[in-house]
DNA sequence: AAAAATAATAAACAGTGTTTATTTTGTCAA
DNA sequence: TTGACAAAATAAACACTGTTTATTATTTTT
């Protein structure tokens, strides 16, 4: 007798038509103008509603992380067949880069933003997609490490630095604060100032063997 | 006859005692619980006068943004007695950190909040204690790069390299990204990551030279 | 003292997230 | 098929938010 799986079917499927209809609004309006109510409207349900299959708005902006990082690590599937690791950490800061101005509102809600992480305080360690992007990175610095010879380095450290500097280089573009360093640099348009930075940094991180 | 100046100082006066008790709120309850109505009933007037004094929130948010530039001013003031160019840039980049994991209403406004800068927008080239830091910043670069003879760098480049390390460093640690990644380093206490990482940034930075 | 200018406000508008009590809908046994 | 029960959906309210407009109160000037 499925009546329950088919209760259960049904429920997913509203629970997926919210999130549809969440990043629909983002994409279309940006995250800020997201709104319980707005989802409503637009499904043609009433605003409660929505609580009977989201405890709050965090956990709805919670899933759009998930999302998120799913796009993010779609966006970055060629690199992986790219073998040199140090060529690969490369094409890692470029494609994060890429991904972080070119959707600004899922890098917020990503890297940014705490109250989806509010959330994440109830389910402890389910910061899952975003560990992983890191112990991807960590691996491949290991890798790279070795390929060089750079034994004083340490792979996490080393990680962290990276990711560090691509973060505060996508926060400051998507800021503005570039721009009024830079006025060369306006938002959206690609901007010689990020490729030249994280050229510079993966020299120096790899103590110009590169 | 000092009317209109009595006039002027007044209306000064009542502008003070906004943004005071604006700085009040911040302190208190966190910046995203700054609200005109609040701001209102606590300077004992409707909250419609607010808009007598400033455009919108975004101006008083502009003008927080301005104090905080103020408060990590006086909080780097001892890092000028500092002789040693190289030595500057490391106590720069930890007071830096120290600041934004300490201050972390303040930070947001003045690097990370996008909606001060809208005002911004209307006033252009008003970032004026940003871009003083960062200039700063730039030709303690100069100075560093000509004593230890690093010819191949730009001190631009290289003030935007190290700025994005602080800045990652500080946003990573103030959204919890970093307690995800390293169990060790909750928020708020002194984590040894942070420094750690700054510590091996200045080191790849300066070509081990440091 | 009357007129003009300035300052302050009450009330409304259009939003927001969330909760509670009520109503509608669907299921199942008698 | 009908009545009982459970599940799903909602209307309405609560407590907020920023901002505007028309009105009232105060102060200054004539």
């Amino acid at each position: 007798m499925g009546l329950a799986e088919r209760k259960e079917r049904e429920k997913n499927e509203l629970r997926e038509l919210i999130l549809m209809k969440a990043r629909e609004i983002i994409i279309r309006e940006g995250q800020n103008k997201l709104s319980i109510r707005k989802i409503a409207a637009e499904i043609e349900y009433s605003p409660a509603t929505i609580y009977l299959y989201f405890q709050d708005k965090d956990e709805i902006l919670y899933q759009m992380m998930q999302k998120g990082f799913e796009l993010m690590a779609t966006s970055m599937e060629d690199i992986y067949h790219e073998s040199s690791p140090t060529k690969r950490i490369f094409l890692i800061g470029k494609a994060y880069i890429r991904f972080g101005v070119e959707n600004q509102d899922w890098y917020e809600l990503m890297f940014n933003a705490v109250s989806p992480m509010n959330h994440i305080e109830r389910c402890k360690s389910e910061w899952g997609p975003g560990i992983a992007i890191f112990e991807y990175l960590v691996s491949t610095c290991s890798e790279a490490i070795s390929e060089n010879k750079l034994t004083t380095l340490d792979a996490r450290i080393l990680a962290l630095q990276l990711w560090s500097t691509v973060h505060g280089l996508v926060c400051l573009a998507n800021t503005l604060r570039l721009t009024i360093v830079d006025a060369n640099c306006e938002q959206g348009k690609e901007c010689d100032l990020l490729d030249k930075t994280l050229e510079n940094s993966m020299l120096s991180l790899f103590n110009y063997i590169v």
